[in-house]
DNA sequence: GTGAAAGCGCTAACAG
DNA sequence: CTGTTAGCGCTTTCAC
């Protein structure tokens, strides 16, 4: 650490005042003449000193730090999603310090303590598929608020915020059963995760409205990255005859699908229907553009700031769970027959 | 920051020894029977005791926290890029929090000064571009190893790891020129950036090693993003005659490239060349595959570690200054006459 | 307004 | 091996 060893003492020297003046100037207190906090800065920096936060936090028994623990940031999904929660915490005067968890389990109960350890006043997460309360619990602090994104976690007792992943699957499965389709298939995602449940759940919802036989339909769940959608779509491809649409788990998992297909000499939007899921920006300036369902992550990501900022204040407020509205964003991949 | 209130002599009660034997147990200090630590241990776990690292650091005026600032978490390649480094600082048994700057250097003092105030022991940074050592040292604590990759700071007093991006560049243009064509653009980046500086410089190295003339070659800006280049190159194709191909800053710029080309009607790899630079995963998984020059991800990030951990370690050694070679991947989009 | 004094939870001698 | 003691740098009553 080899901090800079100038402390409140030193600058109280150099100001000509008491270590608690300058305490109190550190922090604008309005105890203080304005003329007095000034000089007390001006000693301060051309000391070069650097408040210690570690100290402070200790003494003061609290701190404004909120941990953000994000289950894989190469998906520009959640990519984006950090950035716009990092910037909501920001803006409330917080500081946010962030970690990846790789989707490993042991990873985020590293994290969790670690931050915990470090005094995190509050702790957001995107947990790794699978995250339990029991697992979340022995690694965090007693009375350090937790609120989760996108994903939820087992035991009901943790804010909750997440897109409405139900109703958006809903339309975009919809939407391909309007232009006359009939067999089609849900890639992606895997099934023992309610993610994966409540987006197969809205697929079928559709299905069954449209009162398609379940013959018709398929199923291929798969790790929902570029890479394994890759994979498994090549694979699905040699065993035959193809649905008609692919409505997919997410975006990058659409992407993988439409690569594979590309390899087979087949054509997303003109061969074949693909839809995603998250809306990032890689939809709109790849070709063909991509049928999303699109994520409002800034709101999202607002919510969720206020029901920590919330909890952080009153953690005894009834746990909330919030589903943020999606709205489907028709483009190429999806339509087959273009409008006239 | 609502505390568990439980301490170490809590512990101590409960375990039934002191204060120091609870201390030296919780550090795995050999100086302890394992049965001693073990009692201690079952003590701590059952209160819910949480180690307070917050003033272990105080009092042993050090801490084993690393600060990592990060330009551009939305570029897929910084974000492949912060995963490394972070999985390096991990397994080297430090504990890493991160923080984007989102090209702002405002918020890049803002996140470097509240790292130092909590600590950190050093700080890994991507830094937002034309970043100054004059700019970083006034929110630094004095003292503080910063090591930078991607982007070297003005001032040469930095330790800095990057790819070879002049050879990389150089490699890039030679494949084009290889394939005999002779008019050529480099697209993409921002002229007062090193980083640009140093691509134009590989770019012009083969073009004047095959004897064009700069009539013939084109260099085209932009900020270098997806939708930027899109837009670019939008308009640079309602102004005539292309080029044969572009050599492109980035891959996020060749992706904004190759679209806007397709809905022009132009194919990258068919009508038209272009090239990439950091092979980011998406080049191989879309269509067509994006040529481009390959960045060690790893291995820059394990140089940058050891660089951080070296200097953490003796803050007199030389300032090193490593560029890691590159490789270029030959793919579709630069291909135009495929291997028979 | 300002200063003196106590203590946040932990570590690190040092003596037993 | 264990216990005692004195702080790390800061905040916060409480007198002045």
């Amino acid at each position: 650490m080899n901090r800079n060893n100038i402390t409140i003492p030193d600058v109280a020297k150099a100001a000509g005042v008491s270590k608690s003046t300058v305490s109190l100037a550190l922090q604008d207190s309005p105890k203080l003449k304005t003329e007095t906090k000034k000089k007390v800065m001006k000693a301060a920096k051309e000391l070069g000193y650097v408040y210690n936060r570690t100290a402070a936090n200790l003494r003061r028994r609290s701190s404004e730090m909120i941990g953000m623990v994000i289950n894989d940031l190469t998906n520009p999904f959640f990519a984006e999603l950090a950035v716009a929660l990092e910037r909501c915490f920001t803006d409330l005067g917080l500081v946010v310090m962030m970690a990846n968890t790789s989707e490993d389990i042991k990873q985020q109960e590293k994290i969790l303590r670690t931050f915990c350890e470090h005094g995190a006043a509050g702790i957001l997460i995107c947990p790794v598929f699978g995250t339990t309360q029991d697992d979340l619990a022995p690694h965090l602090a007693k009375g350090v608020p937790v609120v989760s994104v996108m994903r939820q976690i087992d035991g009901d007792e943790i804010d909750f915020i997440a897109p409405d992943t139900e109703a958006g699957t809903e339309a975009a499965t919809q939407h391909l059963i309007d232009q006359g389709m009939t067999r089609l298939a849900f890639m992606g995602g895997l099934p023992e995760t309610k993610v994966f449940q409540h987006r197969l759940r809205g697929f079928m919802a559709a299905i069954d409205r449209a009162g398609i036989s379940h013959d018709h339909i398929e199923i291929l769940p798969c790790i929902p990255n570029r890479t394994v959608a890759n994979a498994t779509i090549a694979q699905r491809i040699s065993q035959g005859a193809l649905p008609q649409g692919f409505v997919c788990y997410s975006d990058v998992v659409a992407f993988g699908v439409t690569f594979g297909l590309d390899r087979a000499g087949l054509k997303a939007g003109r061969d074949i229907a693909v839809t995603g899921f998250d809306d990032i920006e890689a939809c709109t300036t790849l070709s063909p553009t991509l049928t999303s369902v699109h994520v409002f992550t800034d709101q999202l990501a607002k919510l969720a700031a206020d029901s920590l900022m919330k909890r952080l204040k009153d953690s005894n407020r009834p746990i909330s769970n919030q589903l943020v509205r999606t709205r489907l964003e028709i483009r190429e991949s999806s339509r087959l027959i273009p409008p006239a």
